[in-house]
DNA sequence: TCAACATACCTCGCGCTGCGAGGTATGTCA
DNA sequence: TGACATACCTCGCAGCGCGAGGTATGTTGA
């Protein structure tokens, strides 16, 4: 299926280190509100990318708050690869049936 | 989430009127093996847009075997006009996020 | 002639993912 | 001091995708 949360996380933080609450907002701008990521979505994703070692987790205090900051390895870059490249995949797929039929 | 079955049954089937076995394969073809719908994805997403009234099933015998045919609707066209375009929104909205973030 | 394969239909039930809702703690501002 | 923003987190449900399995008929070839 999508992996799609997965994808649009290594993109924002292969281009910058970020948090969790920072990111629930990001991907809602960077996409111009059509796609929104819940905390829900943001949070377990982080854990398991960092879990795979996609991921390092650096905490760091700030205004006495304290933020943990994500940011991508070796191994998240390989990974941010495939999806994108799976992305590219389905979206044509799709788009291949579509221009198809209405060529028809 | 998706509703990608659902939007690539619906456009192929307003193109031409298609029994279920037809679509898998054919849906296999135009999208390049990309993607591949089983008929546990097939027959399933079409008894339920026959339900909702977006499909008209109508039985024929062709060569002893029978097959059920479906057509698209008004109800179903209109359907796949906002399934497109919810599409194109997905599509967009990610395609941004990718953009944005190479180019920072 | 009968096994094996293709056509054509169908359903059950699992698995995963997305995500809303809820929960904690700290800082700030009226 | 109460309300709101920031920042983290988890639980559990919902829904969809889909593999696997099941039926029945026609065809082909050893």
């Amino acid at each position: 299926m999508s992996g799609v949360p997965e994808l649009l996380l290594l993109q924002q933080l292969n281009a910058e280190e970020m948090y969790g609450y920072e990111l629930v907002k990001r991907i809602r701008g960077v996409t111009g509100e059509t796609i929104t990521l819940g905390e829900g979505v943001i949070y377990p994703v982080l854990h398991g990318l960092e879990q795979s070692g996609a991921l390092k987790a650096r905490r760091k205090k700030v205004a006495g708050r304290t933020r943990v900051y994500y940011s991508v390895t070796a191994k998240g870059r390989k990974r941010l690869g495939i999806l994108q490249h799976e992305w590219q995949r389905i979206q044509s797929g799709i788009n291949a049936a579509l221009g198809a039929a209405s060529r028809a």
